[in-house]
DNA sequence: TTGAAAGCGCTAACAT
DNA sequence: ATGTTAGCGCTTTCAA
């Protein structure tokens, strides 16, 4: 099983290792005849380019670094996937660096793919102030396109969803459906999904609303404290509660399903990405869809312009708008339900006998995005 | 930003390119203090060693290829996550192949990463049958290790939970708790995990009910067919729905409420693989946790173990146990709440008045295992 | 159109 | 302990 190297399919073929090397990789104009000899020889012998050789004389890899603060964060498998996909199409292949979270760590990963003499990096962010230093460095030496999240302005093409279109339409929807006492549950850290759907759902309920934006509970992007802000924030009697993301969502669903208060007629609640499985939640979670395979394919598109041309130009950031996905958690409530917004308390209590029979059922269960797996 | 080279190191520390290679490599002893010049001028210089020269002239890459059915499988990000962390913490970068399910790309993506010269293949197997070929010739060429599904005896080492061990404590456990009419919910294809989840349950249940196994419905790894497989198995009166993946406990769970159908009490559903959040499914899910860091840890060992030596001796497969997670969705049934096990029908019924408090609650959702995300 | 030759940056014999 | 010398397998001048 001993490779097999140019050499060896310039002897078979009668020719010399260039002209080898011109048919297999198409550089150049090359009689037919030897084209197809070379071609026959090669196909004989089983040969494989060893593309580690190949790398090393013509300065390319064709690998690109995907950094990533945590792959089981559920929002970033599908976005690796369509990266993986976009990338894998155009004959390059993915170096994958899972980062903890931890910019230091990050900053470690994001040198030794560059040892590694990637062609071009991806990032998404692990923090918006701390991984700046890192990637700017980066970006330095190999094009590099900052995904999803990033890391303070003019530090590198960057490709996000566009967080305050996102916060807009939920606003709007929530609006338009009867909302009137609308707070928000998000994270207090300086990523650019925090600040950004803090910023835009301040802006748009300060338009939206009678009495102005409502209450504002800032934690971390966790289950545990979409819980607790529940209780932080059901004494102002809302009747909607925006999440900043999908977990903070399930978080809060969860909690006021212990506290006996009805989603969606008491309280509405909306969370953000759409993340796996929403629909499943009961009730099924209103969110915003980011748009994932176009996030992919316009991050790699810029790559892939860095790298054909010399790596300059102004910087490019790329907002792709996100959509509105309406389940269950915020439907309308029934006109003829008006009741008290304030629900019993207590852990231990019933669920609500005034809960309105699921509206999610067929529809919102019959939705294609659930992943069907073959293990 | 023009690359630092070794000769520049040695030219600067006043030695040979070769004294530099050992410095820094550490291959072969060195004096104290040449060592020492030729780190500060390496420091000095910035220099990073090019890895892909290192690597065309020692062979070795340094870099594991990671090919995997689908990362949006819920059970593989953290799968991913372990290899990765475990690779790295030895100095190996990860090649991501993602192959749609579709084992003719599989190939491909293994060619591929052969071209690469990874030092060796981590794979998880997409099919049972069809992903044998492609695996088999690759092993031929670098260390191989089959991850979490097989595809056929003796093709390679493998690493994968130990299903049987899991079926069985799923059944002693409903057994135990008086569940008596047990049947099963499962897929048809050829994946190692379908096949041996099915035949593990076969032969415990008959070993452990009077009326030996019940009624089997095998599908896919859908959602969509656990609801499906809900409506067919019924009829048959049920007290318990052993389900082969979480996705499907899932689909059983929905269907079940749709239908009025109490769980636990009136049955009992388990999940296998315990994927995120299926502690927030309501009920929480009673499932099999698969071992997902000690199978990583152990398929890195394996690799370790053929790259060290020289990749011949028996083919070892490894099988590791999985641990119960009991939460609501098994819960024994109250003994003052005896009913008849007929459920009312139809799917716009209304809630179970007879459905007990969530067990879930604190203790449940507290669990730790759900991922929190900075985003 | 083809071949000969010179490396890409590094490591590993073989010298000393 | 260190230097010298050959390459790893390929692409790419430069000649012919």
């Amino acid at each position: 099983m001993t490779d097999v190297t140019l050499r060896e399919v310039a002897r078979a073929s009668g020719c010399s290792v260039a002209t080898v090397s011109r048919v297999l990789a198409g550089t150049r104009p090359v009689g037919a005849e030897t084209a197809r000899r070379v071609r026959e020889a090669a196909e004989e012998l089983g040969y494989r380019p060893n593309q580690v050789a190949r790398a090393l004389r013509s300065r390319s890899t064709g690998t690109i670094g995907l950094v990533l603060p945590q792959i089981t964060n559920p929002f970033f498998p599908s976005l690796v996937r369509e990266v993986e996909h976009a990338l894998h199409a155009e004959g390059r292949a993915v170096l994958l660096a899972d980062c903890d979270d931890d910019p230091e760590v990050e900053a470690a990963r994001i040198a030794d793919l560059l040892d590694r003499q990637v062609d071009a990096l991806l990032v998404i962010a692990a923090d918006g102030k701390r991984s700046r230093d890192a990637v700017e460095k980066a970006a330095a030496h190999v094009p590099l396109v900052l995904l999803d999240r990033g890391c303070g302005p003019g530090v590198a093409d960057s490709v996000a969803t566009d967080n305050a279109t996102g916060m807009a339409l939920v606003l709007d929807h929530l609006v338009t459906t009867g909302r009137r006492r609308i707070c928000f549950v998000g994270a207090a850290g300086t990523g650019s999904a925090a600040v950004e759907r803090l910023a835009a759902y301040e802006a748009e309920a300060g338009a939206l609303l009678p009495h102005g934006s409502g209450r504002v509970e800032l934690g971390d992007f966790s289950l545990e404290w979409g819980r607790t802000a529940v209780d932080r924030i059901l004494p102002s009697r809302p009747d909607a509660i925006v999440c900043a993301n999908d977990l903070l969502a399930i978080g809060v669903l969860q909690r006021l399903r212990q506290l006996g208060v009805d989603v969606p007629g008491d309280v509405a609640v909306t969370g953000f990405d759409d993340i796996p499985m929403m629909d499943l939640a009961d009730p099924a979670l209103t969110t915003v869809r980011q748009p994932v395979r176009a996030l992919a394919a316009e991050a790699v598109h810029l790559l892939g312009h860095r790298l054909a041309g010399r790596n300059d130009g102004p910087r490019r950031s790329v907002r792709l708008a996100p959509e509105l996905v309406v389940r269950a958690s915020s439907a309308p409530r029934a006109p003829s339900a008006l009741r008290a917004s304030s629900a019993p308390r207590g852990a231990s209590s019933a669920p609500s006998a005034l809960r309105a029979p699921s509206v999610s059922s067929a529809e919102d269960t019959g939705s294609t995005r659930t992943p069907e797996v073959e293990q």
